[in-house]
DNA sequence: GCTGGCACTCGCAACGGCAGAGTGCCAACC
DNA sequence: GGTTGGCACTCTGCCGTTGCGAGTGCCAGC
């Protein structure tokens, strides 16, 4: 039906408006500033409508409308389509992550890069470790008691623990041990590494054996406990800009939120490579991000999704612009961790 | 003099009250806090030599008077006394480092603790490497023409750089090289390692040479031109706590001052173990950080300092409070390092 | 089903008056 | 001479009032 076609038409002058100006938006100026072809009175019936469904809302009576959540939602789901990104902005990428010389370089590179581009808090996690896999174990002996392991993983990323040893232990035993490491896990997923441990112990030389016991625990800690994964933050500056009425008057627990990074890295843990994921107020239960909302996605070679990354700003942000950002950014920053 | 005295004891007052009400203290409330043995018309008086001296100002005509810079520089280096901690809180201090597992977990907890203990932001510095001392470089084959260089210090610290080589590698010739490699540089310190770098192009053995050439760019872009060095930073969401007026209304050149990194890197880099150095509004000429207060220190054992840490928050802030805190997470940080 | 008109409702900014806090100055006191 | 109480003055913050403008809902007419 042509009513609906052009219901959903005001509901999507009136996000557009609301994002641009951040004025609740009245039937005139929507009348003005589109061609709807009908008169503000006729958008008035239209957005009482809207209102009764759920979409749209006024502050106070004789105030213009604001879209709910609900109606950034459905703007996200159907009104809008992503928007390209311009040959600047591509350039730009580019340019801003070429030339990183590690892992964290690119990661930090990337951050900044995402929260200069869409003007929000950025977020990138470090590669999940249980979806990578081993590339090298090292050996290194700092004392005569006293070993480091240090697991490097096929996306670059370091861990490191100290172990201690009951007895001495030679040179000729370290390289041994390292050995029997790296043909034990070399190129294994974390994931699954675990697992390999206990035969490791059973298969290993009778000399080496009690060393290996000793290490054990450690590599169990270091390959399937991983430390907590990392979350890299910026942009939290542009918190400051807006005005603080898009987050209930007060950023703190969101900037709280972020800090404690465990609520955030439980909303990345759901990612998919390839398709942005949007959560939009309160969507995310969590209510230090009420009045937030979240543009996600995975990035990673192929399909599995290695990390996520995003940004993280008020319900009232601009979704096509974020979304192709974010998009953008994932599947350059994926390509260069496969070369590496 | 008598009259000098009491006029300290009056500044003295003046900044103990607005650091703890943040309002601007008149003559009649400082003389019902405080038993300073005069009328308040006499306190008038001082304080009218005071503002004249610069140490306090007036916001407006007959408001309360509030420090000046040069006022809680005066507070700082001879009113206060550095208030020692609680032993509940150094207790938490033990308790929320200890079972740190690495580098990177220990520093994290430190801005963490700083934050909470402070309800400030937090700064850590990463140990400068240019002051520590390479523990071990290990050399790993990723494929037949890459090599993987790690750096790993005393302080636990790890660098990672990828070297492309012309021509394949085999495996005995790495093992060589890392042979060649530790031998010349375990030990060293990394300030003096770049100076060894064509000393170990001419004394390798020849048919190293061309790989000890390849790698040897490298080798000095790890070892000398550190990548820069990092920060960790906590509990920004303070920031959003108290009025934002301590900061000229927004702070956001404070946000992005600190993600900038750069220029409290600089101003990290001045700091000593043990003395605790405290910037004050105006005095550190960057005007980002123009409103807000420094108090940092180094860390690290014995006299060399290996990194800096503090906090920054509003000129109005606990001076005497949190110089004991980053005095006493400073040492224990210090003492945590030189453990492991 | 669309449109123009109209009465109505609110929020908001501007204004003026008022109370309170704090000052500077002065004359008196010890 | 330093200290004190008194006093007139100044300025801010708060409050109630008012007027304006934006926006709405409803209704009658096309």
């Amino acid at each position: 039906m042509a009513h609906d076609e052009r219901r959903l038409e005001v509901l999507r002058a009136i996000v557009q408006d609301y994002v641009s100006t951040n004025d609740p938006v009245g039937s005139k100026a929507l009348a003005e500033r589109h061609d709807l072809g009908v008169s503000p009175a006729t958008i008035r019936n239209d957005m009482a409508v809207l209102e009764e469904q759920g979409y749209i809302t006024q502050p106070h009576t004789s105030a213009g409308r604001v879209p709910t959540d609900k109606g950034y939602r459905l703007f996200v789901d159907r009104l809008s389509a992503v928007k390209p990104l311009s040959t600047a902005e591509k350039r730009a990428i580019e340019r801003f992550l070429d030339g990183a010389v590690d892992l964290h370089d690119v990661l930090g590179r990337t951050v900044r890069l995402l929260a200069q581009l869409t003007r929000q808090v950025a977020v990138v996690q470090y590669p999940t470790l249980s979806r990578s896999a081993v590339r090298h174990l090292e050996v290194v002996q700092v004392a005569s008691t006293r070993l480091m392991l240090v697991l490097i993983t096929d996306t670059g990323r370091v861990e490191q623990r100290v172990v201690d040893t009951p007895v001495d232990v030679d040179a000729t035993a370290v390289a041994e041990l390292r050995t029997l490491l790296n043909s034990a896990f070399g190129g294994v997923k974390l994931a699954e590494a675990g697992d390999q441990v206990p035969d490791l112990l059973e298969t290993a030389p009778a000399h080496l054996r009690g060393l290996v016991a000793t290490v054990s625990s450690t590599l169990l800690e270091i390959l399937v406990e991983p430390s907590e994964d990392r979350l890299l933050i910026g942009g939290t500056a542009n918190l400051a800009r807006g005005n603080a009425l898009d987050f209930h008057g007060t950023v703190r627990p969101l900037l709280e939120a972020l800090e404690e990074q465990v609520v955030v890295l439980r909303l990345m843990s759901e990612v998919d490579s390839g398709t942005v994921l949007v959560r939009i107020g309160e969507e995310n239960a969590h209510e230090q991000l009420t009045g937030a909302s979240l543009v996600t996605v995975g990035y990673g070679a192929g399909d599995r999704a290695l990390g996520g990354l995003g940004v993280v700003g008020p319900t009232r942000m601009d979704y096509p612009t974020n979304m192709a950002a974010v998009r953008a950014v994932a599947r350059y920053v994926g390509h260069l961790l496969a070369e590496s």
